[in-house]
DNA sequence: ATAAAAATGAGAATGATTATCATTTTATAT
DNA sequence: ATATAAAATGATAATCATTCTCATTTTTAT
């Protein structure tokens, strides 16, 4: 059985009003001034994203997790794109992908968690600028 | 300027000899008898992943990488599929990907690196299993 | 053979995340 | 309101993959 605690609280508060955007543990704890101690943020966001009430997003392979409320997405699924040389994450609505995942599922049989899917490649500003 | 030296070659040597397989580097170091120490090989994959004689795979968030030999992947682009649940690794070559990163890098201007997409979610013998 | 460039190796450091465990808080039944 | 069992907390240590440091050694081109 869960239970409800000023901490969870809080922090789904915060998540709820930063929806657009994507946080780190460490971004969230900063801000809110170190109240909630790592291992208790870290349980939390852990639960949180078994209730589906926020999404974890991998990043790569030595960044920090990042978190985001998930009521926001009802509509439109998104996926990220992640740009390996400038970090930026870049959101993409598109039908397409929605296409893929389908194809996945019904003639390969996997079932993708959208939640997870990043594509790492280089974005248009730092494909221009390394010319 | 490159050098060419013995552990470097002996790793290309292994990979090559596996490059059905994905490989940590924990596996290549312990099929390698520890006769080349981690900062090294991690310097070398490093090195062998820039030239391109090598693919590297982000797996997950607290999981080690994996490395591939690149060069039986000339013909056919593949990508990965990769489960949560028991955490198979799955080849995947499909036309609808391809067709989808060319999408992307048209449309959405954003380039994505083949070698790295990885789509998690669960497969089709765990989806059986949990029923 | 020599010098400059690159690679090595041992060990410490990093950084994100998880585990431990005694204590405290919470929801529910009494 | 109180007792009680379940869950959450928090401080700290531990983990694990990876990166850094830096003095030493190896390699290649001259």
């Amino acid at each position: 059985m869960k239970y409800n605690t000023k901490h969870r609280n809080e922090i789904i508060k915060y998540l709820k009003k930063n929806e657009d955007k994507h946080l780190t543990i460490q971004e969230i704890k900063d801000e809110l001034k170190g109240k909630i101690p790592q291992a208790t943020l870290y349980r939390l966001m852990d639960s949180l994203e078994q209730e589906g009430v926020v999404r974890k997003y991998i990043i790569g392979p030595n960044s920090a997790c990042c978190y985001q409320y998930a009521d926001c997405h009802h509509d439109h699924e998104h996926f990220h794109l992640v740009c390996q040389k400038c970090g930026k994450l870049i959101h993409l609505e598109c039908d397409e992908v929605e296409h893929l995942v389908n194809h996945i599922k019904d003639d390969h049989g996997f079932a993708i968690d959208v939640t997870k899917v990043n594509f790492y490649g280089i974005c248009d500003e730092c494909q221009k600028e390394n010319k």
